[in-house]
DNA sequence: TGAATAGTGTCTTTAAGACATTATAGT
DNA sequence: ACTATAATGTCTTAAAGACACTATTCA
């Protein structure tokens, strides 16, 4: 069909952000408390309007900073900026996911490495990071409810579409190193995958294989830091996107 | 932000259409001319409004039957209806996309087995498949405007994200089925793959592989067929969706 | 000294890639 | 007989998984 500029129905479009970070060997979400109807006092995921004249993307990274004071990686920047990465999840449009009008949510999903404290933005009461299992109730049983209950909207799904993108994703590309610092040693890299998948890997066949797929980790020179036990190297995102061959994933 | 639901920038959204099939072994899409201004002449991808009642999947269903006439297959019905797969693909909103308001596209991707042919839909001059290299014009030099120029707004852009989501998705899926007719031989399905890839692979190691994966193929009873030579077994697509391990598109 | 982490090496198993060979149809 | 495709098998090589072992720091 083409269009008919005159006569289209009316909607609302929104960017909704799924930020995920890892923090104390947790994945976490960033949530934020809603301040009005619906869903008052409930978390819900960052977001806001798209406005006239801006990119669906530009939308997503204008949220980010307000929310969290993050940049946006530049992905062709050589520099080992500390920004996060952004990238369109999927959109969300079902007529009843707002109970006020129609607005279909253009979800993004941003990483980023651990910060200090999130900044709630103008109109939040409240913000926080959430590890995401709670968040998701993956718990199963007893204390689900323990924390005002589920997400606002359907939030509930975006996040969780959101953190099975960045599962996958961590296997063929070397995303996980957004959500290392600029310099990392190898076994904070494998405590990124392990997190994230929620699964213990073993640390030497780790180590072989990320030092041995190429353009994924260069040496960053300075050769120590501490952590426990014997000094590591530290390094460096390598030029690679895709990894090849991809990082499994056990229990298969 | 939260939403003033009074005050929000006007948005018309639309669905479009990035249909794949394959036809003597060549990539096709499914491109309709446009009858009116912009772009007038051109050749689009398929697509139209999003009405107010309907859901983002259930738009996008909907024009697909009015331009194939194909219905949308069902991933838990066990039977072999002959309906294509539909997903979402991603959402386009740049504000000049579209010369004369704010269009958000949802571009979906549909794959389907080989049509008699393309149904023109009520508002076009005209439909036809049309093998996804000479749409994209990875040709290179001479011959690119051999079909009225680029796609109309940014469909070029679109189609390319959809078949690279193609390409990739049928190495870790059993997704290459859905370019199949309802029973398939080994043959057959490898010409797909070697149609999406664009390469050539080895029949011997491609049937071990593919029979050798548990839950992509179960044998259809009805053991031949002709496309010349020795008669082949008849499969259908089994219930796996994941392969493990995926199939592996070579030149690396 | 002991605990903790880093880094390297070895062995086995799985699976991909490169072939050869046989089987069954049409012409 | 000749050709085309189907189906199975063998050998080699790459890489994952399961370990053992040494190195270097801190408490």
């Amino acid at each position: 069909m083409p269009y008919d500029p005159s006569a289209f129905p009316p909607f609302a479009v929104t960017v909704d952000l799924v930020v995920l970070t890892v923090r104390r060997d947790a994945l976490c979400a960033l949530v934020v408390r809603r301040g009005e109807q619906p869903y008052q006092g409930r978390w819900a995921l960052p977001g806001g309007f798209v406005r006239a004249d801006e990119d669906l993307t530009g939308a997503a990274a204008r949220e980010l900073v307000e929310e969290t004071g993050l940049c946006v990686h530049d992905p062709h920047s050589p520099a080992p900026d500390n920004g996060a990465h952004l990238e369109q999840l999927a959109t969300y449009g079902d007529p009843k996911r707002d109970p006020r009008m129609r607005v279909v949510s253009v979800a993004h999903l941003a990483l980023a490495p651990d910060l200090p404290a999130p900044r709630a933005g103008g109109d939040a009461n409240s913000a926080r990071w959430a590890p995401v299992e709670t968040l998701l109730g993956q718990e199963g049983g007893a204390r689900g409810e323990e924390q005002s209950g589920q997400l606002a909207f359907d939030h509930t799904q975006i996040l969780a579409d959101g953190v099975e993108r960045a599962r996958s994703k961590i296997e063929y590309s070397s995303l996980a190193t957004a959500f290392c610092p600029p310099e990392f040693t190898v076994g904070e890299l494998r405590r990124v995958y392990e997190a994230v998948w929620g699964v213990a890997l073993d640390p030497r066949n780790f180590h072989r294989k990320v030092t041995g797929t190429p353009g994924f980790l260069v040496p960053a020179g300075g050769t120590t830091t501490r952590q426990g036990g014997r000094p590591a190297q530290l390094f460096r995102a390598g030029g690679a996107t895709l990894l090849n061959p991809p990082m499994l994933r056990p229990e298969v």
